[in-house]
This record gives structure tokens, C-alpha cells and sequence, in this order.
DNA sequence: TCTGGAAGTTACAGATCGGTAACATCCTAG
DNA sequence: CTAGGATGTTACCGATCTGTAACTTCCAGA
């Protein structure tokens, strides 16, 4: 059969899978309904049938994309169960990882770039998947015997968010080509004090 | 006469100045150039007449944003004249300043998060204009007296970067409020070295 | 085999987009 | 005062956007 990238799926899995890639490699202004259904084989009516707006499907492709990131921190877990150092130093990595591989940053940062209206419904959501991102770290932090967790989450964050917008308009060889060494020598001197 | 905003200059440049700040504000792809004319008080000839497009027209704003900032440089020079580590503390306070003051984040990390398409004529001019801000960062950092200028200079970028991006998804009440904090222990601890 | 819901198809509405043509008007330099 | 360029006005082009109506086809389960 080979229909290529659509496999068959469900039309609904269908067009959430290809929106979050479309989303994330042209914006979401940069894509249209019509160029979301074609892609993923199949058409606008299913879409709506599925989706009551266009606003609802960006708002699933992020809730989607945060439930793949937390699969990521799982791996964390099982690789190291019960280190929790040894899971931060996986964070740094996997972040830096997934820098190189992509260039196009963080699909909820990107989307409250676009979405400047502040009473649009996507920007609730993302406070919400940011917030409940930041308290992981900060509890992998603390759990990792650091003291002042908060700022060390806080910091490491700022460091990836500024990484990936960075890459976006300076390139891969920028500022974000040093976040592994800048990240592992904040860890260092945190775990110091 | 009071015409509120827009004043009585040449059209060309009201155009500009009223394209930048609706570009900031909503986006680029958030504003058509009807509304940029309208609120500009003129027309939309007028602005074809001056720029030979849109994609034009934003060039011309982002380098009207960066000259804007290359004068905030000027200002901590005429300050602290000669006093490279007072300058450099002088943009950590500032930064700080404008985050406070504006929560849309940098014109030129936002354009490359709208224009994904590769070959964008603006995406070559935001990464100039961004290198150029770099290399203007590293020489303060340098003259500052500081060993590894560079180092030091890109760990500001991305924590600078990181704030302005991470208010526009979680506020000003995120991780973003400590940038001063962390960009001042990050200068003392390089100090030490 | 029959049936009912899911999915596909076609056409369209109404708005907005970037960009242009033709023409009227204004304002300033000579 | 007058000439000529800068500006304003109106109307339009073709493309694209989100979203919907009406109808047909498919397919799985009873």
C-alpha cells in the first residue's frame, strides 16, 4: 500500500499528527486547514467533524505535544530509576539532543509568539503545559539535593528557551551551540554551594 | 490638530513607525498592510509607493528596531564612559528595564519564529543584525576585564532570549523574573575565575 | 444482507490577504 | 501664480483564509 507518510489511521489521529508537524515546521499562521487535511489524506468536513475550530485542533497539537514531552521524562525515570542527578544530567543531554536535531524550537513558546492576542484560548494552555513543565524541573531539581532548586529550574530554563529561540534566527552555531557546557557548569556550581 | 499618534511627518516614515509597533505587537503575520496604512493615516499606495513590498517593509523595520537599540549602547558608553564593567552591569539593569516594561519579547527572535520559510529575504538580515549584537556583547564582556568574554556574552544572549520568550507563554511571574538575579551571579562568578 | 454512522466530495459563502491601475487632489519649489 | 511631484481615493485582481451545506460513498457490525 505504502500511502507513504499517511498511514492508515483513524482520519482524526490522522490530522492531529499532521498538524502538529505542519504547526511546528511552518507556524501555525503559516498553514492552513485546507493544506493540513491534504497532507493527511483526507478533508475539511472530517476535519470540522472532528475539531470545532481551527483554534481547537492548535489546542490539541499542544496538549499533544506536551503529553510527548512527558513520555520523554519517563525514559528519564526508567533509566535512572531513583538517581535523580543522574536524571537532571539526562535532561541537559536530551535537550541538547533534540537541539541538534531540530532547529524549529518549542512549539508552545512559538505558538505564544503567533498568538499575541491575549484572550486567545491557546494562551491559557500554554501558561498551564509551561507551568506544569516548570514545576517538574524545579522537583528534579530539589530532588536531586539542590538547594536553591527553584532558581537552578529556573535558570536551566531560560538557558533551553533562549537556546531554541536563538537557533531559530542565528542558527545552530550561535549562542546555543554552548547551552550543554553552560548547563552542566550552572549545575556544578549550584550542587557546590 | 492633535492627530493623537500619528503625527504630521512624511508618510514614509509614519508608515515605518506604525508598522513597528503593530508588527511588535500583534506579529507579522498578524497585520495586514491595510491596517498598518490605516493607522498610519495614510493609504495603501502610498505605502507601495515607498517600499517595494511587505516583506520590504518589515526589513526596514527590523533594522529601524535594531538602530533603536544600537542608541540604548550609546547610552551606557555616554554614562559610564570607559567603565566597560559599569556598561555591562548597565545592560543586565536595562534588560531587566525593558522586560518589565514589555512583556512582546524581541522583534527579531519573534520575526524568526513567524518567517520559517528558509529562504525569507528577512531572515538573513535578523541574523546579521543579531551577530552584529553578539559581537557588540563579547567586546563589552572582553573589555570588561572578563577571561572567557565569549563564554560569558552567549550564556547572557541565551538567558536574555529565554526571558523574553518565556514571558510571552507563562508572564512575568515565570522564570523571567529572576533574570537579574541570574545574570548578576553569572557576571561575579566569571569575575572570580 | 441490510443499515447506520463515519468519511469523502463538491461547491460555496464571506472575509481578508498582498498588490496594482487610473485618476483626483494637494502642496511646495521655482 | 504655476508646474510637477507627492499623496490621497476608489475600485479592482486573483489568491487564500475559516467554516458550512448538501449530497454521495464506504464500511463495519448486527
Amino acid at each position: 500500500m505504502a500511502d507513504g507518510v499517511v498511514e492508515r489511521s483513524r482520519p482524526r489521529d490522522r490530522i492531529l499528527e499532521t498538524a502538529q508537524d505542519m504547526f511546528h515546521k511552518h507556524g501555525i499562521k503559516g498553514v492552513g486547514v485546507d493544506a493540513i487535511t491534504e497532507a493527511a489524506g483526507t478533508n475539511k468536513m472530517t476535519l470540522y467533524r472532528h475539531f470545532e475550530s481551527k483554534d481547537e485542533l492548535i489546542i490539541e497539537c499542544l496538549r499533544a505535544t506536551a503529553a510527548k514531552a512527558s513520555r520523554i521524562w519517563d525514559d528519564f525515570e526508567a533509566r535512572h530509576p531513583g538517581d535523580k542527578l543522574a536524571q537532571l544530567h539526562a535532561w541537559v543531554h536530551k535537550a541538547s539532543e533534540m537541539l541538534s536535531a531540530d532547529s524549529r524550537g518549542c512549539d508552545m513558546a512559538n505558538a505564544a509568539v503567533e498568538l499575541s492576542e491575549s484572550d486567545h484560548p491557546a494562551r491559557r494552555v500554554i501558561k498551564e503545559l509551561k507551568e506544569a513543565q516548570r514545576e517538574k524541573l524545579v522537583a528534579l531539581c530539589r530532588d536531586a539535593g539542590i538547594g536553591q532548586a527553584e532558581l537552578l529550574a529556573d535558570t536551566l530554563s531560560l538557558l533551553l528557551e533562549g537556546a531554541r529561540v536563538s537557533m531559530q534566527s542565528v542558527g545552530a552555531e550561535g549562542p546555543s551551540a554552548q547551552f550543554v557546557r553552560m548547563a552542566e557548569s550552572l549545575i556544578a556550581s549550584f550542587r557546590a554551594r
